[in-house]
DNA sequence: AACTCGTGGTT
DNA sequence: TAACCAAGAGT
């Protein structure tokens, strides 16, 4: 096999495979109705890229409906207040993607009168649209002969062309091999026949390179080692960090819960408040901190016997939970307080919502008769 | 260039 | 079960 051969082959074999065996999704257009002249919504295209990076599939399709019921178009986004955009997106992770959509939105109101600019450069200037979304963006809504590298193109070009080089060091050849291979008719279907080849055959662990459409092409097929490409550097290992956070919740059902500051980790999204989290102590184990926290209002304040864990992308988190009823009159020094009405557990963030399951039933055995 | 930034599913 | 992994962007 032959790098000449696989750049004038593989394309039209892919969009071959493609035609027949393209998943469907709710912001797609598929093959047959692409073929007579629909498009698909770039609004829709960009919300789901959003989306997609670093996530999966079946993490974002709940999402996408839920925002897209909300906000059918970018106009009906940028118009959408911060606080109700970030409680939809909660659980999702990423929380600056979230940020970024409604800058995007509104750049896109402001700047474009509404409408995605069928133009890469300009695409790429938005908020939250990088070299990945530009392309993908792009080529599906808008035909421009780009081409798309995310990790599913990584994977298949390391395979295909046997590329041994490490990634990260590997992008600029494996988006070089990407490049020759993308066709100027039909770039937007090539990507997505690309992704879904490294989503269902050509996947990181175990690929099914028995049923491949490329089987015939691929470099690393004939050599038996697709499964272990692309090589990737060593990951470095994950410190823990420890801290404790409050939950309090008043007579009436309000809970004290504050707006995190609007960027770095959980940037603008809904919190218990708490202490910083910090590298655990070199004193022991599960040695106490030697500065006590400070809640955030005057209370008896009570820690649960269970702690909490949590692991975020570079640190796994250890957090005390304290709990307290809180007097009616109180005059928290951080945050505020949201009535059981405003109060949705499904607009916090995942670390959040483990701590509201564990306080929930202590609270209610603290004062039984509530509500 | 290296680091920050989430989460849930899979192995 | 701990590690790995997924349609990356911003700084």
């Amino acid at each position: 096999m032959n790098v000449a051969r696989i750049e004038a082959e593989a394309g039209a074999a892919l969009l071959h495979w493609y035609d027949a065996h393209a998943r469907q999704m709710p912001w797609r257009v598929g093959p047959a109705a692409r073929a007579t002249g629909q498009r698909p919504d770039p609004y829709r295209v960009w919300l789901s890229e959003v989306m997609l990076q670093q996530t999966t599939v079946a993490a974002v399709r709940g999402y996408f409906e839920r925002f897209t019921a909300l906000w059918p178009d970018v106009l009906a986004l940028a118009a959408a207040p911060d606080a109700q955009v970030m409680g939809e997106w909660a659980g999702l992770g990423y929380y600056a993607r979230a940020r970024n959509l409604l800058k995007c939105a509104r750049a896109v109101r402001d700047l474009h009168g509404g409408r995605f600019p069928a133009d890469h450069d300009a695409l790429l200037a938005l908020p939250g649209i990088g070299r990945y979304t530009a392309a993908s963006l792009g080529a599906i809504a808008f035909d421009l002969p780009l081409t798309v590298v995310d990790g599913n193109v990584e994977r298949v070009m390391a395979r295909l062309f046997a590329v041994e080089q490490p990634l990260p060091g590997a992008k600029p050849a494996l988006t070089d091999r990407a490049a020759a291979l993308t066709p100027k008719l039909r770039p937007g279907d090539h990507a997505q026949a690309v992704m879904d080849l490294g989503a269902t055959i050509c996947t990181p662990r175990r690929p099914a390179c028995g049923i491949c459409p490329l089987m015939d092409l691929c470099m690393a097929r004939a050599e038996g080692r697709a499964a272990e490409l692309p090589r990737k550097l060593a990951k470095k290992p994950k410190p823990v960090r420890e801290g404790v956070i409050f939950v309090g919740r008043r007579a009436d059902g309000a809970w004290l819960l504050e707006e995190r500051p609007p960027s770095g980790l959980l940037g603008g999204m809904l919190g218990w408040p708490g202490s910083d989290w910090l590298p655990a102590g070199e004193g022991g184990a599960d040695a106490p901190p030697s500065v006590p926290p400070v809640p955030p209002v005057a209370a008896d304040w009570r820690m649960l016997d269970a702690g909490l864990r949590h692991t975020f992308t570079h640190f796994h988190l250890h957090l005390c939970v304290q709990i307290a009823r809180l007097p009616q009159g109180s005059l928290p020094t951080r945050g505020r307080f949201l009535e059981p009405g405003a109060f949705r557990r499904s607009d916090l963030p995942t670390v959040m919502r483990k701590a509201h399951d564990l306080a929930l039933p202590a609270l209610d055995a603290i004062e039984p008769g509530f509500r």
